[in-house]
DNA sequence: TCAAAAGTGTTTGTATTACACCCATGC
DNA sequence: GCATGGGTGTAATACAAACACTTTTGA
């Protein structure tokens, strides 16, 4: 997944590559990129793989499993068991694609092969969710960027608007944003030139532990960022 | 997993049935309870066969997909793709288990076969998170409970002291708590008897759905439960 | 000088922890 | 009555949303 204004008019927003199907079944529906896995490659390898050679993706800032779907309905013929991704790719990268394949906004798929839907809802859930506690930010937004650019892919991957005053004050509390020093330049309406930033990690942690349930805080004293204890990502 | 105070003297603790494996390789050594995928069947509808057939767990309030492992050598031979799975036992049923199964405490694990340990350690770490954001707790409790024995629950799962006093505010608040009206007996050393709980819910939910970004609060007036909307689990 | 966009200061609301204190029971 | 838990009242803290206000630019 990406964020991504598009060429042709539209709004920027949360888009999904699909790939059209050329055979039976499904014919002309649009699918997720993917394939078997080769006896010798574990399913990240090959996910990352499939996505290289197909589709010439490779630059995926991060890369997640999702969730295996394994009804035996869900394609017709024998059984397939798939091990769905969440992959983003920054959105100032906008790799070579077939012809076949096209970028589309989650919120408005076209029609899908199999359960092709539901997985990639169950991806922009996942992101979504993970924007809130996470740093995963930094994975769609190029490596620098301003705070208004930034807000943007937030609102589009979210849904809704969110403040670019508030985004800088809760990512700078938690340390994810380092100021370049240097600024963009202002739009020809004018304007305050923007502050470029850069996000401190380019790896997923969690940044938001514990909702609730903190363990004792054991701060007798200093102030000095008594951040709770690094717990392992939910997924 | 289960909450279990062990008959046997030690610490009441989180603890995972492990199998100890009769057959090379790994000779001895203790593993998950599991099976391989019949055609017909989906990987959830397996897994409680499983254990259903094989260790007697019938009684799982939750059951939740975990991951994918599928190194190439996770197993001697040719690969196995395993789809991992956190089930909960709640803490009043003690399941009939074969001989050669026993309960362990996931902090003291035996050696273990292949790669179980880790994803015993992985489901922890999942059902320690979900703990602080989802009322998942109901899987590991009876019933009915006092406050003081759910306090027990939490605290042998997340690994520290939990404040009863506070589990029963942020519950409450969170409107996961019923009260019977009835009373547990004190013990022998006397004491106020203790109220009993059960939880509103029998599935999982998530109650916490935003740590921050939540999105604009549009409550005009009236301060009636402005829950922000559901947002999907995480995995 | 004015409009536009960026960024800061400050208030408000609310969730959660911490801790002192009151309550009900057995012996 | 007194020890032993159970339960409530109430601060202190922290984080984030909202919004007014200041800053810096182009025309």
């Amino acid at each position: 997944m990406r964020y991504t204004t598009p060429t042709a008019g539209g709004q920027p927003s949360l888009q999904v590559l699909l790939w059209r199907r050329a055979l039976d079944p499904h014919v002309g529906r649009w699918s997720l990129p993917g394939g078997r896995l080769r006896p010798d490659e574990d399913v990240e390898t090959s996910i990352r793989r499939q996505l290289a050679e197909k589709v010439d993706i490779k630059q995926l800032t991060h890369v997640e499993q999702l969730a295996v779907f394994s009804d035996p309905h869900r394609v017709p013929g024998p059984r397939v068991v798939a091990t769905a991704f969440l992959g983003l790719v920054p959105s100032d990268v906008d790799p070579e694609v077939p012809e076949d394949t096209a970028w589309h906004p989650v919120d408005e798929l076209p029609r899908t092969a199999f359960d092709h839907e539901a997985i990639v809802l169950r991806a922009r859930d996942r992101l979504r969710a993970k924007l809130s506690y996470t740093n995963v930010g930094f994975a769609l937004a190029p490596r620098e960027f301003t705070i208004s650019a930034l807000r943007d892919h937030y609102s589009a991957a979210l849904g809704y608007r969110v403040s670019a005053t508030n985004l800088q004050r809760v990512l700078s509390r938690r340390g994810l944003l380092v100021a370049t020093g240097s600024t963009a330049p202002s739009g020809r309406a004018g304007g305050r030139p923007a502050a470029l930033y850069s996000f401190a990690h380019d790896d997923m942690q969690v940044t938001d532990p514990f909702a609730v349930f903190k363990p004792p805080a054991r701060t007798t004293g200093a102030r000095a960022r008594t951040r709770a204890p690094r717990r392992d990502a939910v997924t």
